[in-house]
DNA sequence: CTTGATTCTTGCTCTAGAACAATACTTTGT
DNA sequence: ACAAAGTATTGTTCTAGAGCAAGAATCAAG
């Protein structure tokens, strides 16, 4: 089965496509494999590249001053995911982007990117998609996850993302929720 | 004094723009004034206008199950404002938007704002650096305000934003912390 | 200028969740 | 299949910050 269709399937829900033209840019995007907890972005490297899951996940974390990770944000299937900040600024990372699982996915460099957003309009309505998701992505968690007590957000994740507790670590997703896992896994016996 | 003049300079500083371009633009922006404490957006109405501060702020705020306000963002001088998410869904929006004083802005409506978008290719440039900021702040929020101490933030908080504090209200500064006034004010005097 | 209404400060108590510690359970590589 | 490392659970203690209460200061409207 061709590697591109659920590429296509994607930019066609946001803007009818057709063959032809998808055929212009698909061959922007390379076909990669990553293995489980191998690195795509370190701190501190200037994120070049955008990247869109196919299979398995990516997680997006910083090390804060004291050590800790602390999850921004999970990639699974069918999602685009870079480092938006320092791929726009071009500015070092704060973040390391890693796969969790074995994880197959398309690869674009940005300058190719950035090249189809300005002239491509199907590409420029991409880029502005994948900006306004991240935008409300991370607005919602902002409402979400301040003041809500730790319980009330893994309920929260829990209907938002389903099947999440049993596919990814634990660990992580204590740290996407800033609780601890030790009370994590006392509020999942709660959950029932 | 030309009441465009900041916008003229905001969009010049992204994209250089001639004046001729510009005064194709400028007649969507009307100006207008708010006093003190009026609503310029409600929860429930949708979204329909962009707003750039001219002179005073707007806070953007939310008021959760508990009937507590949550600020997430104050739009001071020179700088867009809107709710994106209820803007681009057209869904009805979560949030308030306050004047916090008496205000001056300019309003573009958001038919003529995203018509201008697929028109002209500053204002696309324009677009994009609303969303690109809008996201960027509110990902170095989400992480400076996780994990971090209330000292901490509110350290953070009055070096980000110098003079915010004697110009906002304590209970509001408090409310875009996450913390409670109680404890902004015993903070206050560990600051120095 | 006065008065009522917010807003801010400060003291005291209480609690959700962190920190630490020890044990049990899973993975992964050889 | 086994050892070693990583991960999850559970009990106990401790603390930052919430909640409540009461007084002081500031603000805004007639």
């Amino acid at each position: 089965m061709d590697q591109y269709q659920s590429l296509f399937e994607y930019i066609n829900r946001l803007i009818p496509i057709d063959r032809d033209e998808f055929e212009k840019l698909s061959p922007n995007f390379h076909f990669q494999k990553a293995k489980r907890k191998e690195f795509i972005l370190r701190e501190g490297e200037v994120c070049q590249a955008i990247y869109f899951i196919l299979k398995g996940s990516f997680r997006m974390y910083q090390i804060n001053e004291s050590g800790q990770e602390m999850i921004r944000y999970f990639a699974l299937e069918d999602k685009f995911g870079t480092n938006l900040t320092s791929l726009i600024e071009g500015s070092p990372s704060m973040e390391f982007i890693q796969a969790i699982e074995e994880t197959e996915f398309l690869k674009i460099h940005k300058t190719d990117f950035f090249r189809l957003v300005e002239t491509s309009p199907h590409f420029n309505k991409v880029y502005r998609n994948i900006l306004e998701n991240a935008y409300i992505t991370s607005q919602k968690r902002i409402y979400k996850l301040q003041g809500m007590s730790a319980l009330d957000k893994l309920k929260w994740l829990n209907q938002h993302y389903p099947g999440i507790l049993t596919r990814i670590p634990s660990r992580m997703i204590a740290s996407y929720l800033g609780i601890t896992p030790f009370t994590l896994s006392r509020l999942k016996s709660e959950l029932n």
